[in-house]
DNA sequence: TTGAAAGCGCTAACAC
DNA sequence: GTGTTAGCGCTTTCAA
């Protein structure tokens, strides 16, 4: 009494499944819960009733119902990738080559393919005093089996306390503290002591540096990277620290702060491209030339600094890395597997173009 | 008897609905019906009840499980957005600042959360000879309400044909074909002749084209747009035409043979944003300055062209508009009202930057 | 206008 | 090893 399949309403109506459990079952001659073990590699089917199972589920073409599947108990087969709306969107609109949600989605997509997972992307607002109330709401219409958290929200505690409570397997990307869910992130300190030691290398003894919003935690490791390694090298570090908030505008006044220095930095560091992009635009200004004039590095490695003139040197965020990884973990958390309790933490690259050089009085 | 909610397990265990349609029912005194017929706005419901009804919901902090929703024979509130695997996953890889991913779903997302559905954005292999296979696999997975088909998938006859066959609503992105689902594209041949008229109006005459991959059907149109520009003004278009496929290495190619005429041309559109980065690595190769030897003018309006040398005039592509349109035509027609017949067009915008200019012997 | 019953497709728990 | 039973949370009949 197998359905013919072609069943299926043409108007847009009443959607059912046209190949069921049941469909595979009768075909195969087991019983329902048979298939079930199947389909879930579960133990205790003989190779060749499995065997034949299977062989009526290729022939009929049939997968499960994640809903169906969630609704009695078992996995969604959902990874939720939550990023912080405003932020994203903002990027998003001024176009400016922002390719986080990219890579993330790269990093991620390919990753739980691997496990039979699907990975969603939805936004959250940070700012919202309801977070808890959205993000509730979220979690019961989607019943995610995991949850990627991104900066800021990684280290938000309304956020990680809600995830705990509701016991939802979670991986926080770019935060090194300690507690619930998996922590990884970039090495920012040692990024940043490594663009610092790329530009000592080269000569420079006044290298000024550009922070990142303090809200980011990240932005703080990076100043540490920083000064740490000026401070192994003898290099002093005072009046070179200017505050930015990763805007062109904060790059701007930055940079003309760090310029305008009774003895002025030889290079500049800063905390993400678009602050580097300000300062690009200060030194065409004011006609310094880059990097004959002023050596110039940022943070991010977006494509657009790959099409600056010059080119600008850049530390890589392994994004996409971060983000398999944050899957991985969270499908050893859903198996039970053994997950590290330390941060994990993943080497950042340094791509090197054409806007460090020596300084000019080398 | 209403369970505390803090019965959760802690431990990434079995997770179940915490506030689930009967506690509502159990709170506002009704049947699990009536707040049925008040989550989903149906009739028959009076005001006071529904009231009631309401601020339960409200008071528990109560959300539907779209898995139950959808299993029960009801929407999913899910709308799938489905781009080229390969393409996607080289755009991601390569960096260059593609952001067509990113502004579909700026557009996608925003417009489907006005309407209390979810975008969830998917890959599918197109070379692959089990299409067909693949997208059922994902259909009966996630069962989603309606589909957003990108280039070059909108007219790919065995994904469109599938659809209609098991009725889901669709839109077809970047297609005038007729046919079932909704067909909406920015004005590929409008786009391409405004651009053509701006550089004639330039006073250039011999102006040069470079086509894109022909699988994608607005290659053509493209091409049209100029040709038609072209003969309306009486200027010749023999030997204009080369052929790219979208890659930057076509790109070179194609300006090559373009620069190469005996009377070779004094501006070039290229029918996308990589193929006008190859052109520009040739004029630079070859000595020849832009836009004072050479004009350029670039499809897509990529980030990158912001911050190319010059920065390339480029036909804008409303993407984000488009996705938010798709969607708009889903919900219609999932709502059983009218839709247009006519494919949907959208205009393209000129984005004018520093690499076209009348030409040097004007 | 409201409610009761049945069932969507699947898995957990238990029986055999 | 395999099958049976019950039920996940919701919506659709259909009855009141």
């Amino acid at each position: 009494m197998t359905p013919k399949g072609g069943q299926t309403s043409t108007l847009a109506g009443r959607r059912r499944q046209q190949v069921t459990i049941r469909h595979v079952a009768a075909d195969a001659g087991v019983s329902l819960q048979t298939v079930s073990r199947v389909i879930n590699n579960a133990p205790n089917v003989r190779p060749e009733v499995k065997q034949r199972v299977q062989s009526s589920i290729d022939k009929l073409g049939y997968v499960p119902s994640i809903a169906a599947q969630r609704l009695s108990g078992s996995r969604s087969y959902l990874i939720l990738a939550l990023n912080d709306r405003d932020r994203t969107i903002a990027d998003w609109r001024e176009r400016q080559g922002a390719d986080w949600v990219d890579q993330m989605l790269l990093g991620g997509m390919l990753k739980v393919a691997e496990y039979g997972y699907r990975l969603m992307f939805e936004l959250v607002d940070t700012h919202d005093d309801h977070v808890e109330r959205e993000l509730r709401a979220t979690l019961a219409a989607l019943q995610p089996d995991g949850v990627i958290l991104t900066p800021p929200h990684s280290e938000n505690v309304q956020i990680t306390s809600l995830l705990q409570e509701v016991g939802i397997a979670f991986a926080r990307i770019g935060s090194v503290q300690p507690g619930a869910g998996v922590a990884l992130s970039m090495d920012e300190e040692e990024a940043a002591a490594m663009a610092t030691r790329h530009l000592a290398d080269l000569g420079h003894k006044r290298i000024g540096f550009i922070s990142g919003a303090p809200e980011y935690s990240l932005s703080n490791r990076r100043v540490s990277g920083w000064q740490g390694e000026m401070k192994r090298r003898g290099l002093a570090v005072k009046g070179m620290l200017a505050k930015g908030d990763f805007s062109f505008e904060s790059g701007v006044s930055a940079t003309k702060a760090l310029l305008d220095l009774k003895e002025p930095v030889t290079a500049i560091i800063a905390s993400n491209d678009r602050m580097a992009l300000g300062a690009l635009a200060v030194a065409h200004e004011r006609g310094l030339e880059i990097p004959s004039n002023l050596s110039l590095l940022s943070f991010d490695n977006t494509p657009v600094v790959r099409f600056t003139g010059p080119p600008l040197t850049a530390v890589d965020q392994p994004v996409a890395d971060l983000a398999a990884l944050a899957v991985e973990m969270i499908i050893r958390v859903l198996r039970k597997q053994e997950i590290p309790h330390q941060p994990l933490i993943v080497e950042a690259g340094l791509v090197k173009r054409s806007s460090t050089a020596p300084p000019r009085a080398a």
